[in-house]
DNA sequence: ATATTAAAAGACCTTTTGGTCTTTTAATAT
DNA sequence: ATATTAAAAGACCAAAAGGTCTTTTAATAT
């Protein structure tokens, strides 16, 4: 469904929230080894979610991710489109520009629904609501 | 959805399919000018589907890509699993491999249907079916 | 037989993705 | 001040995906 660095991303963004509702601040350390990603890679990919502003960071003894909790609920898609770009998921299954309602591929009658339901899916879950859902026991974040 | 390999395969092989139907034996210039890819990169992919025993072909003066009409329809799901491997979208959202009904990670309640869907999709459709769709009128290949 | 046609084979290249590691900067605690 | 801690910055590397091109093989038509 995503790629790679989507995957560490929404892992980490969503265990950083889980640590945060927690009372507790991670480092880059702490996110990857739990999370189950590489390390470097992780710390990577947290730095560019901090430069684009979906997470904060502290340096130093005590330092850390975590996020504003002034700022509004962060919905998978802005994540998703952030890192992969506008399009994912958005194209036609066979990938043809000009296929649409009034002139669909093959495909497009069955596949279109299949898409608006990612759609959906990205855009109502937020990484605080995951976190949530993984904070009363409901899901696993991995680390069996 | 799929990889650029498997769209120009699909892509690739149901235009083989309809042209057969209206009786004719396309070359790798005709397909690939017709369905919009590299003439190169499809002519290769077309030989592996050949090499694979998706597709026939013969070389010379009438030459081209044509089917074995007694073989079975090819569903869509035979060839991607051929093109990008078996756990093409059968993967957890998350990326976790421990994820399952009784161990979901936190999107897996609403992402298994929409996987479930996607399998039916490229289950139940076959180059035959999408082809005769196609020459039915009531889709588009490509190059409005 | 040979010229032509068209696929097969395979070398090669570029870009993207995924990943590692070292050095620098900034914060805190002593 | 300075030692320690931890993120930021950025160089570097490997594999996979995507793509190009030339040469070889096989079929057909003359």
């Amino acid at each position: 469904m995503f790629n790679k660095e989507t995957e560490y991303a929404l892992r980490g963004l969503v265990y950083v929230r889980v640590q945060q509702i927690l009372g507790h601040k991670p480092g880059i350390i702490e996110i990857a080894t739990e999370i189950d990603a590489p390390l470097f890679y992780t710390g990577k990919i947290l730095q560019r979610l901090v430069k684009m502003g979906f997470l904060m960071s502290s340096k130093g003894k005590g330092g850390g991710f975590y996020f504003d909790l002034l700022k509004p609920d962060l919905p998978l898609k802005t994540i998703v489109e952030a890192i992969e770009g506008g399009k994912a998921y958005s194209g036609c299954g066979f990938g043809l520009k000009q296929c649409n309602d009034d002139n669909p591929c093959p495909l497009h009658e069955q596949y279109a629904p299949i898409r608006a339901s990612i759609d959906k899916l990205v855009t109502l879950n937020t990484v605080q609501s995951l976190a949530l859902n993984y904070k009363n026991g409901e899901d696993i974040l991995l680390k069996l």
